[in-house]
Formats: C-alpha cells, sequence, structure tokens
DNA sequence: GTCCATGTTCTTTA
DNA sequence: CTAAAGAACATGGA
C-alpha cells in the first residue's frame, strides 16, 4: 500500500487525532514488529505527548515531548487508524496506542503481512532527498553514480528516498523515459523532465489520496482514488492514453514493471 | 493447489 | 567493488 503518497496522506489525516494528544498506554499485541527487538514501548510512550507526526521517505515519524522520536513504517499492508475504542479489533492489529481523546481515542497499528514496524530511531542517514524537493541537479548527481537500469536506481532509497514501484512506474512514463535505460547514461535533459515528471506524479497523487489498490486506507479508513489515474501501473496490455500502443509488462529488478514500449523508447 | 502483491534486506552469483 | 538475481519474511486475493 504505502509509498510516498500514501504515507503523506496517512500523516496528513493522522495529524488532527494526535497533534499534542497525550498517550495513556500502549498495547503491544505483537514484540517482533518493534525494532530494537525487546524495546519497552509502552516504557518509553505512556505519559509522553505527541507534538507532531511527519513523513520522512515511506517513515511516519512521531515526535514526543520529551525530544525523543520514533517512526511506523508501514510495509506493505500494514495501516495507521484513528479508532474509537469501542471498535471491532481487526484481525492482524499489532499495536494500539491509547490516547487522551473523547471520542477517537486509539490509534491502531494493523499489518497483516507484517512487513511493517515500529522502529525507536531517528537516523535516517541511509536515507536519499526527499523525491518532492530534490533538485534536478541532485538527481543527476545521483544518477551519474550508479550503471544500473534506471527502474532499479530510483527504487534504491538510498538514492532517492520514497519512490516505490507504482511511482516509478507512473514517473518513467511521464517522462517518456524507458525503464531499462542506464541511469548514468540519461542527458541532462532527460533528468531535467524525470525530476518534473516524478513531482507532478507524486502531487498528483497525494490530491487524490493517493492508490488503494487492496489494504491501504487512510488514518479515517478512507479510501484513494489515484489508482483510477494510472496510466501504466496495473495496465499491462491496455492501450496507453497517450498513442494507443499496448502497455507491456516486464520482470525488471525483480520487480514487475510496466511502460508504453513507443512512448518510452531506448 | 498456483501465482502475484504498493517493501526491505540478505545471500549468492557473476 | 558493482550489480543482478533470487530468496526470504507473512498473508490474502484472484
Amino acid at each position: 500500500m504505502p509509498e510516498l503518497p500514501e504515507v503523506q496522506h496517512v500523516v496528513d489525516t493522522l495529524r488532527p487525532h494526535v497533534t499534542g494528544v497525550r498517550i495513556r498506554a500502549v498495547r503491544l499485541h505483537r514484540n517482533d514488529i518493534v525494532e530494537p527487538m525487546g524495546f519497552d514501548l509502552s516504557k518509553a510512550l505512556t505519559d509522553r505527548s505527541i507534538q507532531n507526526v511527519s513523513r520522512r521517505a515511506k517513515r511516519i515519524v512521531f515526535s514526543l515531548d520529551d525530544g525523543q522520536s520514533f517512526y511506523i513504517h508501514l510495509g506493505m499492508s500494514g495501516r495507521l487508524i484513528a479508532s474509537e475504542p469501542n471498535a471491532t479489533v481487526a484481525k492482524h492489529t499489532h499495536l494500539m496506542i491509547e490516547i487522551d481523546r473523547p471520542v477517537v481515542s486509539q490509534i491502531r497499528f494493523v499489518d497483516p503481512r507484517s512487513f511493517g514496524g515500529i522502529f525507536w530511531t531517528n537516523d535516517d542517514t541511509e536515507l536519499g532527498p526527499e523525491p518532492l524537493t530534490i533538485s534536478s541537479s541532485i538527481l543527476a548527481r545521483q544518477l551519474a553514480g550508479t550503471k544500473r537500469i534506471v527502474k532499479s536506481a530510483l527504487l534504491d532509497q538510498k538514492l532517492i528516498a520514497g519512490l516505490g514501484n507504482i511511482y516509478v512506474d507512473e514517473s518513467l512514463f511521464d517522462a517518456r523515459i524507458h525503464p531499462e535505460r542506464i541511469s548514468s547514461e540519461l542527458s541532462r535533459e532527460e533528468v531535467g523532465r524525470l525530476c518534473r515528471s516524478i513531482k507532478s506524479v507524486l502531487k498528483r497523487a497525494i490530491n487524490s489520496g493517493g492508490s488503494s489498490l487492496r489494504d491501504y486506507v487512510d488514518a479515517n479508513g478512507e479510501r484513494g482514488g489515484f489508482q483510477k489515474l494510472h496510466r501504466v501501473y496495473g495496465r499491462a496490455g491496455e492501450k496507453c492514453v497517450k498513442c494507443r500502443s499496448a502497455i507491456t509488462s516486464k520482470v525488471l529488478g525483480g520487480r514487475t514493471t510496466a511502460f508504453c514500449p513507443r512512448c518510452q523508447m531506448k
């Protein structure tokens, strides 16, 4: 579910529920989703208040009143939902944070596939620059340093942090760049186009509330609408919206990749 | 039963 | 060292 636009939308919908709110209790139903393993989340969070919620790459970062911070990563199927305390507890609810609010008084982390988790650290030095604010020259520098195909490079969070399979494919289509082009061989003009495309695709996705394929909903349980606007992702065999050629699908770097063979020439 | 999935990380291989 | 390929993690839907 969660690439940058989905995570941003979760953060935006979560913020009004938790900003300035005190944590009353923490119920952890699975301790292997907390890193470091064995960390006492309850001790660290109880009676602290949440100063702010923000996004870094695909991470949902919580800042506390004692200056500490931690993040939740949604993995592939994670949801973070504001709930009423008496709402039915969904299967695979791994964490419930009780907050000091009269109505919506729980934040629940539900994650069937358990690829997500809670990470007690604020170290983001492993992450590359943010896609929404990266400059064309920085992107060019990042891409110049690798001979991998551009599809794989853009998925590398150390190179640029926040894109995933959907938005890499959509951005490459928008920029008319073939996913198998060698990163370091892109022209300055192509990188400029790619930089603009990444931002416009992500902004449009955020404005649509993200892409809901199966699991994804925001903190209020609402689905996004950007899946209806996908131009290549999930459209293999269908006609290209620009040239009517058939959209091609191919596994690249272990990930299914959709592109238009005519609009995105090698 | 099979295949596939919006993510990340590790191992093997070249 | 770089990078590609494959597997692993766990679950559910088609």
